[in-house]
DNA sequence: CGTCAGCTTGATTACTTTCAATTGTTGTGG
DNA sequence: CCACAACAATTGAAAGTAATCAAGCTGACG
């Protein structure tokens, strides 16, 4: 199955419907390059597309589909550093450092993705000073977050965290058509990986933000109610 | 005072003397070019080089001395993201995305820095393709380390963050003759702001490890007397 | 209909912060 | 040189927050 889907499903670069995708500043023959010798994959919710510490072949496009990146702490306890969706790459950072990959790519919901090869991309980067930059850029933006990640995470309470978490997840994932529910199922494990809190506590702060009227639930997804609320919650001082 | 040191201490970047200098792979042509319009500037122990939202002019190399990174958090709690030492750059980050600097550079001892301009760094950086594989590397290094750090200040508990905080102290800083003092005086709130937490829990957290003997003070100093400990205790899991 | 995993809840414990008071240090002007 | 002000460091006590632990509960699914 996973096979005929691959093949139906990805179309070359050069005629990749994604827009805002990360490689669309290349040429259409710079995109047929990077078409030649990908490999296209499909992965199932809930699977991995590498791990943490395992060594680096290449990267990852995403075509279609959600993914976590998260990173193991102490006694398995697991963080989520970053969400990639379609358009986006993920696995590259390690090419360049002859490292393995720092982190481990989750699939949140069905998947599909492009792999380039270590080389190719490399290839592509020395050619292109136009996309190096854009890589700088990427890399920048990557490194603001993760800095006002620390200082969310440093500073401020389990509740500010969860709220700020469903405005992550907003950007991610969007609404659904009613404009107010988020796109989007989460287990209340990854709610608490996300706000770096422990399930049980995750669960708690939902549950009084519901009966404050701020959120509701609607099966497994979650309603945000009042918006405003939630912005006021996740105590953003900036 | 500041001028006539300014003078004699920092010299064309073609005869930077720093080794493991950021940039060391430009010819010695591109060097002087780098030299033309820089201009050079002393900050006494404790003043700002720049601040977080200020808009960014240039990047600052660091001649001589240590600087610190820091952002603010709420009601004013700093949080240090990063230091930096002679050969490093800092304010870079800021120059690619035309945003203003993201967090605060302090002089943390006398310090001598090289502003580049924006213009002429970007100049560089066009013509210079390897020059951007080793901004990206750079950048992939902190962003790593960032994400480390993040999943530290999540899942670590003051102790381990103290203990490792000496560790980063140690690989900035380094020892003194003795191979045991930490060559750096950091008052308690600087401390607490490496390792994430409160003044008084630095305080109590140090003391404790003073009573195990596993570190000692030599004035405002620190002595790591037994560094495996140090290390064991900041609970390295990877 | 039983089972298993994830969810929820309550009670307890541990850790850390906060607040307040005290001590120590440093620099300054008389 | 001393007194004093200002600030940093320390200490103790109290409060608060969140994690942990230990049950029950629920719902999906064979």
């Amino acid at each position: 199955v996973g096979y005929e889907k691959k093949n139906i499903v990805i179309p070359d670069c050069d005629k990749c419907t994604n827009t805002d995708q990360f490689f669309c500043s290349l040429s259409v023959d710079e995109k047929k390059k990077l078409s030649e010798r990908k490999s296209q994959n499909f992965f199932k919710k809930g699977q991995a597309i590498f791990y943490e510490g395992n060594s680096a072949v290449g990267l990852y496009c995403v075509h279609s589909g959600k993914v976590k990146l998260s990173k193991l702490g102490r006694e398995g306890k697991e963080q989520i550093v970053r969400f990639a969706k379609s358009g986006d790459i993920v696995g590259y950072r390690a090419l360049f450092c002859n490292e393995p990959y720092q982190a481990t790519a989750t699939a949140m919901d069905d998947v599909y993705v492009c792999m380039i090869s270590r080389e190719r991309f490399l290839q592509i980067v020395e050619e292109n000073p136009k996309f190096s930059l854009k890589l700088i850029q990427l890399l920048s933006g990557d490194l603001r977050m993760a800095e006002k990640h620390l200082l969310d995470v440093a500073q401020k309470t389990v509740r500010e965290r969860v709220c700020e978490s469903l405005l992550v997840l907003e950007t991610i994932f969007g609404y659904e058509e009613d404009k107010k529910t988020l796109n989007v199922s989460l287990s209340r494990s990854e709610m608490a990986d996300i706000a770096a809190t422990t399930p049980e506590s995750a669960i708690r702060t939902l549950l009084k933000l519901k009966e404050e009227k701020i959120i509701a639930f609607s099966g497994k997804k979650i309603i945000i109610s009042n918006r405003k609320a939630v912005i006021t919650e996740a105590g953003v001082y900036d």
